[in-house]
DNA sequence: TAGACTTTGTCTACACTCTAGACAAAGTCT
DNA sequence: AGACTTTGTCTAGAGTGTAGACAAAGTCTA
């Protein structure tokens, strides 16, 4: 339980990542201002920054203008010497990206495959995207600090390696994080799909200055990532924020799972279902094509599935807000698609059903990254866990791949 | 956001702090087993030691037994020196407890009264409880590191100092703290009752191994406190693990809460409907004895009452569970006083309703302490915090009160 | 019982960190 | 042009933990 006594050099360690932190946290800082902010004296200011500077993990970026004296030269992350790679690993398909440490993304692959049948293609699908990419920028693997990997799967952080065997069968046993870090001779984290878009959000989206958030994925089947103080908030057993379990309705008898009520499945046959009421076919009957999409184009029906979904996201969000109170609630995956559609019931219904006033004000919102929340945020789990000590994680430049737990 | 760097000073403290949790954590630990735990050398351990001597925060108790060579001395944790205190300050009564560092109860006070419609007369009587518990033992006021204050509503961390309005209105814009400090001349940490049940059995209760739990309180209304890694889970505006508001039923029409259903009143309401269906008045017909205790006595209306409260509850914390993932669930409360006849229906559900095979082996059980949870807790919360800066909680004895954010 | 060995706790020289204050460089303002 | 301000670096100094030596206090074996 108790950590280790820390000493000077942790000392020193743990001042450099929070003038990284701080430059992070407002690019362009002198070292005069992190100075006064961290309240450190102007000499340590300088010799901590020179450190990171040392390390390419900032960099000197022209003067700012003067206050009266002496121009100050401004500092920010650096893009061009360190990145950082993030996939995710569908159920259907494979998608992979390299970022810069300021959370640019500089590429991407991506490749349709049936994921879950086939684990081994699909691992060795994910080293030649990462490959290519790496090779694409002329870039060696020691300039790339870690490869996080998102997974439609609960990830136990008692087994940090390890995708959940319920979900997906075929990838019990198999330790995704020491294949990866293996052939890669990368740092590999993993970590769930909706814990990841959540953590992009928290870092780059519309959560950025929220102390708290909840990221629903309503998508094949719904999860939501908790992110609290810019941390995920896994569960003992990675389970934490499985929403789709939730039970909503109780038409006496059995509860009824929200995955039961608004996953891919069961959305698409309430679709066909009401269509078919109606007499007249509709644009999407048989065509398989997502109620969001339709719902965009207009199909009535679909806005009808849509809202009704919505409502029961909503039920389901109140409930979240009741025991976790999250600062923002955030709204993603595919069936976010459909914008405002699934937005205004959602927000109607918690608006509705809290029971307590103040709660009724939790933000909801729509994510604002999109598909491509889910690679950066997979990326972004590998920058926290970077940010956090910096100079270790910098330090074996060739010894190479390391052991890390889930994100 | 990021705090101000460390210099030698913060990083002395910071290591005091963490050779106190490890004596805490092992009463009888020697200074060499120290110095290897925590990966110091034996130097150091006797140094940071010494000061904590010093500060009379811990105390040498007799001698090891050798194992080879010279025999250490064992350290505890003193309880002669500091106290603090915990007050629960209910609906209907108010109780206070004088508790040693170590977690023993010295001493308590207790009164019936109508705190909800008497401000100022409540928070006079805690005054003289507190006094009364401080004279009794013979030491002042610098001897008591703090006061924590249980109340039974949420409490924002924005706020840290007044209670929630919307449940106890007669209390709105009534800073508790400030006027509790003025007048003790202590520290006061103002918190949810829930809250604090939740981290007494954290710190000496049932849950004291589990890195993450969730506090169920049943009583007047439902509450849950939710401890993750040692420290209360609040939410942004203090309504986290507001359990009552969850949505239970929809046999059409409105969701209702679980307050609305396992509350005080309305359980008793159930009873008493029961028992005049079944024509022949059983004993506790308008007689208002809590079908907790009815139930115990053997009952059987209230029996089934329970049982079907408890799978309600159970139903809530299916849900709680899927959420948050704890590493275990605690009742208490009053209908806690039940036992077994409300365990079981909850463990019950829990099982038949997780999604996750996992989930299903989510340890619920009862408290372990009872009515007292509630104001060891509170006490525990300014515990929770003076470890966590021992030096600087110390240094000022004489200067006195500080503000302190709620617990 | 004597002597070798082990463990504990303290002490001292040392390396490292941050700080305070001096200093020069670079700019503004009158 | 001169006074003033701001920035960044440098140096001496105080405080921290470390390594290794040392004495104290045990155990174990011959």
């Amino acid at each position: 339980m108790s950590q280790r006594v820390l000493d000077a050099a942790a000392l020193r360690d743990s001042n450099l990542v929070k003038v990284y932190q701080a430059v992070v946290e407002e690019s362009g800082v002198t070292r005069a201002e992190l100075a006064s902010r961290l309240k450190m004296s102007r000499s340590t200011a300088s010799s901590l920054v020179q450190t990171l500077l040392d390390l390419h993990v900032l960099r000197e970026d022209g003067q700012a203008s003067s206050k009266g004296g002496r121009r100050a030269t401004k500092l920010r992350v650096s893009e061009e010497h360190w990145y950082v790679l993030g996939t995710d690993l569908g159920a259907t398909h494979i998608g992979t990206a390299l970022m810069t440490l300021t959370g640019e993304i500089r590429a991407t692959r991506s490749k349709l495959m049936d994921v879950r049948s086939a684990p081994d293609e699909a691992l060795q699908e994910v080293v030649q995207q990462c490959a290519e990419l790496m090779r694409g920028v002329g870039i060696e693997a020691n300039r790339v600090i870690g490869l996080g990997v998102a997974v439609p799967s609960p990830v136990s952080p008692l087994r940090p390696g390890l995708v959940s065997d319920s979900i997906m069968p075929r990838w019990a046993e198999l330790d995704v994080v020491s294949v990866l870090s293996k052939e890669l001779n990368l740092r590999v984290i993993l970590g769930n799909d909706a814990n990841m878009g959540g953590l992009a959000e928290s870092l780059w989206g519309i959560g950025q200055n929220a102390s708290s958030l909840a990221y629903i994925k309503v998508g094949t089947g719904v999860g939501c990532g908790l992110i609290f103080d810019g941390r995920v908030h896994e569960g003992v057993w990675g389970f934490a924020g499985e929403l789709g379990h939730l039970l909503m309705k109780d038409d006496d008898g059995e509860p009824q799972s929200l995955n039961e009520m608004v996953g891919k499945n069961p959305l698409e046959a309430h679709y066909a279902r009401l269509s078919s009421q109606l007499g007249n076919g509709p644009a999407g009957v048989g065509t398989k094509v997502s109620p969001a999409l339709l719902a965009q184009q207009g199909d009535p029906v679909a806005c009808a599935v849509i809202a009704e979904a919505g409502r029961m996201v909503g039920r389901a969000v109140t409930n979240l807000i009741h025991l976790v109170n999250p600062e923002m609630v955030i709204l993603g995956g595919s069936l976010a698609m459909a914008g405002d559609l699934l937005l205004r019931p959602v927000q109607d219904e918690v608006h509705r059903l809290c029971g307590w006033n103040s709660l009724k004000g939790t933000r909801v919102s729509l994510g604002q990254l999109g598909e491509r929340g889910i690679v950066a945020g997979a990326a972004g789990a590998v920058l926290n866990q970077f940010e956090n000590d910096i100079r270790t994680w910098l330090e074996p430049k060739t010894s190479g791949l390391a052991l890390v737990s889930g994100g």
